[in-house]
DNA sequence: TATTTAGATGAAGAAAGCTTCAGATTAGGA
DNA sequence: TCCTAATCTGAAGCTTTCTTCATCTAAATA
């Protein structure tokens, strides 16, 4: 290994023809199938750049190094879910909070189940410390959606918007887990779902009259 | 690094003078200490050895090789917070569901951020491919203990009491995972475990009366 | 005290994987 | 077509860390 020694931290090369942003797309692509098929501790780049078509030499033009790399692998794969989660706070918005609990609910379990094997080996990825951070700013911006997500619902809430939503976060988040590392079979899949709105509905249902839970129901 | 090649896969020795059981728990310790010190990445064996006051060899008496290693420190944090779950079972034992969903709530809240850091750092450890296994089994063990208090409520429950003890631990890890990943201060956190106690009480009553909930699930 | 057994030591071997770079190949423009 | 710049190649170097084992020390035993 001679990864601990200074080595270039920027790409050499930027693509300026179609061949090489192919290349990099291959590559990015690759990564993930690599991490599929071995885990992350036996990921190599050697691997990645043979499953790619391509060289070591081509993968490390684009790449400065292997830390980078699975870096820019995670960042995609986060950046699409969180354009998911943009569309629905966006069409969500104005609408009654428990719906909109739902709404989320349902859209980060289809986004994460659509791809559950690509989470998973990404969501190892992010367990090191850099990964750490890109999750964490995506976690962030996510929060930062919910918070005005919730400040357009018509309902008083009665609690702190930043705490409500960290709360829906971290509860979402938990029953995804949960249905990422168990190989959940699709009919309790459907299940969990249900209870995971439940949970939801009930949650906000909570945060929106503290005193009368039941009473909201006739509510005209 | 040689680890790829056929390594030894059982101690060398086992403890029987006492000297030899200070060794094995300094290392066990030492281990987690060099995990939070320098992460999972850079920990190496003579660290652990050296942190512990013990020669690499004496590391490689016990166990039989660094994986090994990990395994085992991982286990030992796993059993504790196992044993500390079941004491909160069979203390709940009959009592009200509602009380028993809260008493786990806290329960887990409470070990898990009784050393924050020592969790993050073996939780690091456990997105290997082998600490999943270990960690998998600790789950279903808790599982089965909730279902078990789950039996043993007064109520009337229409819900799979499987379901639920899935809902109740993946909704309750979420929570404690958040807390465990953001360096939430001692204010914060008291608000999250009210919150988390109005989610989970809220969702044992929704599986109470089933009826009447989704009377106000499908309202207009 | 002499003998035996458990335990400790750490220099050195081995091997694997990251990264480089000098040269080959391909595409685009004149 | 010919030239230049972009891109690709992959064997080899370098470094790191794991793991071993011959040897030494301390404890137990007779």
């Amino acid at each position: 290994m001679a990864q601990r020694t200074a080595t270039r931290s920027e790409p050499r090369k930027t693509s300026v023809q179609a061949r090489s942003t192919a290349s990099v797309g291959a590559i990015l692509e690759a990564t993930v199938q690599v991490l599929l098929k071995v885990g992350k501790e036996k990921l190599t780049t050697t691997l990645v750049a043979k499953r790619a078509g391509v060289s070591v030499g081509t993968l490390y033009q684009y790449f400065p190094n292997k830390s980078a790399l699975l870096r820019a692998a995670l960042r995609l794969h986060v950046k699409e879910i969180v354009a998911e989660v943009d569309k629905v706070c966006v069409a969500q918005r104005g609408q009654p909070v428990e719906q909109m609990a739902e709404a989320l609910a349902v859209a980060f379990l289809a986004v994460k189940m659509g791809a559950p094997k690509r989470s998973r080996a990404l969501y190892a990825v992010s367990s090191d410390v850099d990964g750490m951070k890109i999750t964490a700013a995506a976690v962030a911006r996510v929060h930062q959606e919910i918070v005005g997500l919730l400040q357009s619902a018509p309902e008083v809430l009665t609690t702190d918007l930043h705490l409500m939503a960290t709360v829906l976060q971290s509860t979402i988040a938990g029953m995804k887990r949960q249905l990422l590392e168990s190989d959940t079979p699709e009919t309790q899949l459907e299940a969990m779902q249900r209870e995971l709105i439940l949970v939801v509905r009930g949650y906000v249902r909570a945060c929106m009259v503290q005193s009368r839970q039941s009473a909201s129901v006739y509510r005209s």
